[in-house]
DNA sequence: CGTATTATGAGACACAGTCTCAATGATGCC
DNA sequence: GGCATCATTGAGACTGTGTCTCATAATACG
């Protein structure tokens, strides 16, 4: 924390920028999840804190943050904006649910390699990655097969998630 | 694209669909698009024909052609939802660039059995996958170097694009 | 044909994210 | 401390993608 905080503070002021007291407190509420999260669910943690922190401010810190290493975007399902922290952690990919969300993480030494190796093929400085698996959890399985309409063709699909 | 549109109408017709001229029309400017699309080009690509096609039709009828096997979703940035045709053609991922946007297909075979591995390891069922790497293509790298500000401090990362 | 049902289009709507601008807060100099 | 300067902030207007509604049109089928 306080690392993230004094790494935060030197980013800013390479900037000329200045480490305020919004900005810190969203810094404090983003290490405090510690999961990925999106924007949305960060703002309410803050204005149930007390502390007022506009969206237009949380918009325009969450981005800094990510300059300065201490998130990283985690385009979970397509649909919106959200974060996870980056720093003291290997880094990672997602194993999604389709069916009730649920996120795992996993890491994978070999993937990295190859991702390199295929970056080097096309020329291409690798900055990042995006790295997600979707499928179905175990339970949902279970679930599958149990409950109602087991097998009534176009019942099924029809109320499924967006496919992806 | 004979097949692609027995595949679509098969699908259609088993869920109580029709095969209309408009899908069918959608359908065919969909498959002329051979690469990645974002949906807005695709409007306006009906538009130019002359076929009307709205856009809450074609926001209805490019899911369905993606439960038909016909199209896959492509989370190229993020930031607009994108596809891409899925039929006759091997699975592949996308190497995007930061700078110019562009994007580069790569197949790889040994990802999609660790894929499966990982899956596997956490009793989930895979059903697909988002893997984009992104960086700078040497294009980009090369216009780093030369031109104006060469590393005026705050210059260069302050315009630079999101960082995903 | 006529009826029932699905499809369509125009535009209203929802909502995430951005922008604006006046007010506020921090910084550094005296 | 007091003051000038510049970054920061918040409220809300705004933008643009995607969804929903509903009246009308097209299609299927007896």
């Amino acid at each position: 924390m306080g690392q993230a905080l004094a790494r935060f503070e030197r980013h800013l002021v390479s900037r000329g920028l200045r480490l305020t007291s919004v900005r810190r407190a969203i810094l404090t509420a983003v290490l405090e999840r510690a999961g990925h999260f999106p924007i949305e669910d960060l703002i309410a943690d803050l204005k149930r804190r007390g502390i007022r922190g506009s969206k237009a401010t949380v918009y325009r810190t969450l981005p800094m943050l990510t300059e300065a290493g201490i998130l990283q975007q985690a385009v979970i399902t397509g649909d919106m904006r959200s974060y996870e922290a980056a720093v003291g952690r290997e880094h990672h990919d997602h194993l999604v649910c389709l069916g009730c969300g649920k996120v795992v993480e996993f890491e994978f030494e070999a993937f990295e390699i190859l991702q390199r190796e295929i970056a080097a093929r096309h020329g291409f400085r690798l900055e990042g990655h995006h790295h997600q698996l979707v499928g179905r959890c175990p339970e949902c399985q279970r679930k599958e097969l149990a409950p109602a309409a087991p097998l009534s063709e176009g019942g099924a699909s029809r109320t499924q998630h967006s496919p992806i």
